[in-house]
DNA sequence: TATACTTATGAACAGTTGTTCATATGTATA
DNA sequence: TATACATATGAACAACTGTTCATAAGTATA
């Protein structure tokens, strides 16, 4: 935590910066940006909500959220490929579910920074 | 949670889906896929990481991250308007910090999706 | 005030993304 | 096998996004 400033040398441009070594590989942070990339569209959270009360076909899922079958199966495609959800087929129908409990947690804490 | 699947009726057309008054708001479900929107972006998550360490002045986040002036400038705008960072003009300078620890949670567990 | 330095901003452009439409694939049943 | 139902997918298109370039705005100092 730094939340006041110091005054002293900042703006000498011969500061070191050192803090460099605290940033995590440049690999993982492009798959960090991707996942949040991925909660990052009002149809895969409205999916992502959906599935939070119970596994859900692929059509129900659309009938639900308001959107069409196909858009529908194209975010879930994005959503299988983030490991956010999981499914299942059961005869005619694919049942799709939340892949765990991260999910939960992700979406919580956005909420709590939006609401605070 | 709902990790199994029961077979029962699901593909009745006449399911009544009612989980969706699960859903919140569609105003709320906008907001929320917003502030995801600003995680998902490589350079404005080397901007938190960098400020993770320590408030920094606009022109060493450049340099730390390797983005020109310009683009870490319009990046900020963006963390600003997220209420991610807040700054502190100090003379010529403009320090950044993070807003809250809510950044360093909503961070770790991204990661923490991502390495599981 | 003139100059240098730091940050912010607008316009333009290229790259990305999400939807729609048409259709293919997969499955069950008559 | 023929038909109907459910899902997946490719192409095309419009909308959005992030960077660059040029420059404006803000601040300190000679």
């Amino acid at each position: 935590m730094a939340s006041e400033y110091e005054i002293t040398d900042i703006s000498s441009d011969s500061e070191d910066l050192t803090g460099i070594d605290q940033m995590p590989d440049e690999e993982l942070l492009y798959e960090l940006a991707d996942l949040f990339k991925v909660f990052g569209d009002t149809t895969r959270i409205k999916i992502l909500y959906a599935l939070m009360d119970k596994d859900l076909r692929v059509q129900d899922i659309a009938d639900l959220i308001g959107a069409t079958q196909s858009a529908v199966s194209h975010q879930l495609r994005t959503l299988k490929q983030a490991r956010l959800v999981k499914f299942q087929r059961e005869g005619k129908n694919v049942i799709y579910s939340l892949s765990d409990d991260h999910v939960h947690t992700m979406l919580a804490q956005g909420m709590t920074h939006i609401c605070e």
